[in-house]
DNA sequence: CGCGAAGGTGAGCAAGCGCTTAGAAGCGCA
DNA sequence: TGCGCTTCTAAGCGCTTGCTCACCTTCGCG
């Protein structure tokens, strides 16, 4: 049940916030923000240029100051929200261990993030239909990027006998489908904290490719 | 500009148009298919009236002749889909066996479902925020008899010592938010086939709650 | 055959949309 | 102080939206 109305200014907002600290100016980074908390809250086609105005405590010309259009908003968020979820992958698989290691790093990093960031998460993973054809492309490619990171990691275990896993294209696509979708159900209001949905998945996930717990 | 044509009668149409032939009159039919197709395509809110018509075959107002609003199509489309997947699940549950067995029928038919009528399962599972207020709390209970299904197996399971599950809340979450995703990513027209993925997950699922396979 | 109900249409209304424009307000700098 | 640049606003344009209305068919039935 929701408590405050518009956008309380709790742990979510200022993680939210946080998370965008390096675009500036000040002004295009407060509708930046507005808009990821729209979008995420009502979806994109749902949401006004009104709406994310209004939010940022500016009129509704203000935006089209910083942002040509609603939609390079929405690129700008996904463009950002992707290259950060990839160097969140990205980190974890560098950190090292056996296959079993860097899987369960890679996952409990990468659900963590999706249910820290599950507002930005939400706009990233669940609007990207709503993005115009020419910026489309540049994004499904970075997905495309963070599914080799998975992929390679299985392959890895695959290969030195780690792991057990007849369809390392099918357990890949799971494995990827389940850690973006907690970006959907997580509520930070709920009883379980990033870490501990972390911690679980990465448990999950390794019972999936057969290593030894 | 508009071909009367509506969208490719491949298999995915011939699918979506059989689930939906107990609704009547015909006319009545043919617009909810074309709202599936429609909604599923671009979401509930950046698909107009118009466009659902058209693809129909009729006018924009015939439209208001079957339906008092748009919202009350999806309404209908939620409803009814969430009463087929539930009755899948309960299906399945119903077929008896071990827990493990059960849960593996359950996983895989619930799963087969949502890659064969994806187009379906699309917008029951991912436009559920697009319903007013007055018609979600029908349409959340009927998730939570979902839930319960999956819960239930998930502790019968653990009680007579087939299953390892430390987390049963969080592990029912991850097992439907893994199922439930597959309507997201699903593509008739990719390598696999919905029985194949129905297969793998029921696998997947099982390895994730430590049963012997 | 005449008739009323049911199902359909073309035209169009009020509201809301994304976006633009004219001009005001604040600022650093001569 | 006065100038030019940036930032922001009030007003509103052109268009699309969900939906309605007056009217036209079609058809079962006495």
């Amino acid at each position: 049940m929701r408590t405050a109305e518009p956008v309380g200014d709790d742990d979510g907002r200022r993680a939210t916030t946080a998370a965008w600290a390096e675009v500036s100016p000040e002004a295009a980074r407060r509708l930046l923000v507005a808009a990821v908390e729209a979008f995420a809250e009502r979806g994109y086609h749902a949401t006004t240029t009104r709406d994310i105005a209004g939010r940022a405590g500016m009129s509704p010309a203000a935006l089209y100051i910083h942002y040509k259009t609603k939609e390079e908003l929405l690129h700008r968020i996904s463009r950002i929200g992707h290259d950060r979820a990839l160097a969140v992958l990205r980190k974890a698989e560098a950190g090292g261990g056996t296959s079993a290691q860097r899987l369960a790093d890679v996952v409990r990093s990468f659900v963590r993030w999706h249910a820290e960031q599950h507002t930005t998460a939400r706009v990233v993973q669940y609007e990207l239909d709503a993005l115009g054809p020419e910026h489309r492309p540049e994004i499904l490619e970075l997905r495309r990027q963070s599914d080799a990171v998975v992929r390679r990691i299985l392959e890895d275990g695959v290969r030195d006998g780690e792991f057990d896993v007849p369809d390392v294209g099918g357990t890949t696509l799971a494995v990827l489908s389940l850690c973006v979708d907690v970006a959907r159900w997580f509520d930070e209001a709920g009883r379980r904290s990033p870490d501990e949905v972390g911690d679980l998945y990465a448990d999950l996930v390794l019972r999936m490719v057969g290593a030894r717990a």
